[in-house]
DNA sequence: TGCCTTACGCACCTTTTAGTGCCTATGGAG
DNA sequence: CTCCATAGGCACTAAAAGGTGCGTAAGGCA
């Protein structure tokens, strides 16, 4: 018997860790190979990558589809359940984007390279520029 | 320099480990006592609690209040910027919510004790072609 | 005096998570 | 023949996260 307390621990548990939320949020857009998902997360390792992947499968979030070639192409996408973390997926990402804009106008220095949306944090920054997406 | 890929792994770096959303999911409704924290969510060691609620108040997602009385009484809220998460937090609340009862509705033995809100899961999916390698 | 309360620091230990290096399979290019 | 590309298994090690236990402070109370 397995007993939650509230419900962000069951969330927490499938997209929780270092890696996860990262590669869900890659795939909300198209499916990606093995290799396309390396590349857009450059500091994963393959066998991190595999095995997030391999989780994240039986989870029920993503399927994993193998095109029976040579060299190997196996391709990974959201599921339905996947995508029904969808608009989390986005929040998480606009959230952290707001983050990294608040600081770097404090004066860190921050970098974010590829950018989703746009500013939806508080008081201590007031609101920027808004960026449009090709 | 810090350097992000994407928005998500800047909000994870806050709100990720096993317990931070916990304590946040708590923390969105009313203030709270470390003493409360700890009822609130049992299988939390002391050490954890106060080491878990220092970060947050480093990052600016929490406040620290204290009471200058006999015993102890210290205090912890949202501060502006971890009120902006709370849409979040809610829905990692509702999504697992939505994960538990569809895994009891498929015969597991979860139970949640703590119920925010409802539905958003879909239904149990087929996922597409799923060839095994042998 | 000795024990209650609350909040929390610190040293040490265990468990979980992540990283490294080496190995397989297959067909084509050189 | 050897090397390339792709996907990923497996053994071993390193680092991070988490847990245990003990100590402190200060006023109230029996």
């Amino acid at each position: 018997m397995t007993t939650y307390n509230i419900g962000v621990e069951a969330t927490m548990e499938i997209i929780g860790g270092k890696w996860k939320a990262i590669i869900l949020c890659h795939l909300r857009h198209q499916a990606m190979r093995n290799g396309e998902l390396r590349r857009a997360i450059p500091q994963i390792t393959q066998k991190m990558l595999t095995q997030q992947l391999r989780e994240l499968e039986h989870d029920g979030i993503i399927s994993r589809t193998v095109f029976d070639q040579i060299p190997p192409h196996v391709e990974y996408a959201l599921t339905a359940r996947g995508d029904s973390l969808s608009g989390l997926l986005n929040q998480l990402c606009r959230w952290g984007e707001a983050l990294i804009d608040s600081r770097r106008a404090a004066g860190e220095q921050i970098t974010l390279r590829h950018r989703d949306d746009v500013n939806l944090l508080p008081p201590e920054d007031a609101h920027g520029a808004e960026n449009q997406k090709g």
